[in-house]
DNA sequence: TATGGAGATTTTTTATACAATGTCAACGAT
DNA sequence: ATCGTTGACATTGTATAAAAAATCTCCATA
C-alpha cells in the first residue's frame, strides 16, 4: 500500500486539477486532513509536493492557496513540450531497444483499439502511457522528468471531447513508425506536429469555455 | 527569521554540494536533525524538497541517498542545455524587461571586471549570477526552474581551470548585446555557441582528470 | 554448508500535542 | 473620522511519541 502522504497528494492533485478547488481559495491542513481522514501531517508533505510542481503557493506561515493557473502558463507549458517532447522522439529514434520498441508499438494498438472500440474513457489514460513510453525509450532520465513535468500541468478530467480521434490516431501513428524505423529527425517533426495540432485544439477549447477546467490532451 | 525547515534545507543542500557527503551514502533523519540541532519534522520536509530537485532519491520506508551523479548524465546535462538556455535567451530578447536589462548588464561588468582584475575565486559565483539572470528575463519560470536543476548538476567547487576567460567574456558580451538590442536568433545563437564551447572544455577536462569532481563551467 | 524464517532492531511514517506567527477586529488616541 | 495599537483567534511550524514497514541477526533445519 502507498503511503498516506502519496494518497493525499495524488488525491489534492486530481482536485485541484478537476477545478473541485477554486484558483486562489485556501487550503487548510486540517481541514483537509478531516476530508481525507488522516492526520496533518501527510498532508502538509502532499502540499509542500504540490508547491514545488507549482499548483499550489505557499507562503511560510500565511498557508497555501491553489495556484491562479494563468493563461499564459498554458502558453508557456506548450512551448516547453513543443521542444522537449520532440527532442526526446529523436533520442528514442536513435536509442530505443528492442523491447522499448515492443512496448511502444504495444501501447499505440491499444490506443487504437480503443478509438475503434470508441471506449473514450480509457483514451486520456491510454494516450498518457503511449506517450510516456516513447519518451522513456530516449534514455535520458532528466529529459522524461521535465516532460513528467509537463504533462503534471496537463488536466485531464472528463476529456469528454473527443472528437478527431481518428486523426490523433494518425499523427500517433506517424511518430511510431518513424521512430520504429529510425528516422531521427522524422520522428521530432511527427511529434511536433503532432503537439502543434494539440495546441491549436487545446488553446481554442480553452478560450471557448473560458476558465472552464478541462482540456483537450496529447 | 526563516523556518527551520527552510534552513535545514539550505544547510543540506550546501552539504551535497560540496560534496560533505558522499554520493549514494545514506541520510537517516534523527541523525541529520541531531547534528542540525532541530527535530525531525523540518529535516524531512528538507529531504523531500531535495528530492523533487534530484539532489536527493527517496524510496518509500526505505529512506533517502544522496544521489549517485553518473558520468554519462554530464552528456546529458549539456544536451538539455544546448536546447533550453538558447530558448531562454530568445525569450529574453523579447520579453526581456528594462529593469531585466539592468540587472544583466550590471551582472556583465561585474564579470568583467573580475576578469581585468584577475579576482579568479569569484568568477564561478559571478558567472552563475550573470547567467541566472538572463534566463530569468525570459519570464518563463517553468523554464528557469528547469534550467536550475541542470545547473545543480555542475559542481562548481574548485574551477580553479581559468584560462580562456577573455573568450567566456567575449562570447558573454556577444549574448547580452543581442538581447539588449532584441535580436532573438543572434541572442539564442550566441548562447548555444558559448554553451558548446564550454562543453568542449568540460568534457576535455572531464577526461583528462579522470574522476576528478571540479569542471569547467559555463 | 546452505537455506529459510522468527524475532529483534532500525528507520521511516503517522499522529498528536505544543509553540510561534500572522490575521483581524475592537478599541483608543490623535 | 482615521490611523495605529492591542489582544484574541486561527493557522502554520516544530517537537515528541507511537505505529508500521523494512532490514538484519541468528538459529534451526535440510
Amino acid at each position: 500500500m502507498q503511503t498516506k502522504g502519496a494518497a493525499a497528494y495524488s488525491a489534492l492533485r486530481e482536485a485541484i486539477l478537476d477545478g473541485r478547488f477554486a484558483p486562489g481559495s485556501r487550503l487548510t491542513g486540517q481541514t483537509l486532513a478531516d476530508e481525507l481522514g488522516m492526520s496533518l501531517t501527510p498532508v502538509r508533505e502532499a502540499l509542500r509536493l504540490l508547491a514545488t510542481q507549482g499548483l499550489v503557493e505557499h507562503d511560510p506561515h500565511r498557508g497555501t492557496r491553489v495556484a491562479p493557473l494563468a493563461p499564459e502558463s498554458i502558453e508557456e507549458t506548450y512551448r516547453l513540450r513543443r521542444v522537449l517532447e520532440p527532442m526526446a522522439c529523436e533520442l528514442a529514434a536513435q536509442h530505443a531497444t528492442a523491447d522499448d520498441l515492443a512496448e511502444i508499438e504495444a501501447a499505440m494498438s491499444a490506443f487504437a483499439s480503443a478509438v475503434d472500440d470508441k471506449r473514450h474513457d480509457d483514451l486520456p489514460e491510454l494516450n498518457a502511457i503511449l506517450h510516456h513510453r516513447i519518451y522513456a525509450a530516449a534514455q535520458s532520465p532528466l529529459l522524461l522528468e521535465f516532460i513528467d513535468r509537463l504533462w503534471l500541468r496537463i488536466p485531464f478530467q472528463a476529456m469528454s471531447l473527443v472528437r478527431h480521434q481518428e486523426q490523433k490516431t494518425a499523427e500517433h501513428q506517424a511518430v511510431v513508425t518513424a521512430i520504429v524505423g529510425r528516422r531521427r529527425k522524422a520522428a521530432g517533426r511527427a511529434m511536433l506536429q503532432h503537439i502543434t495540432n494539440s495546441t491549436q485544439a487545446t488553446l481554442a477549447r480553452a478560450k471557448a469555455m473560458e476558465g472552464g477546467s478541462d482540456q483537450e490532451v496529447s
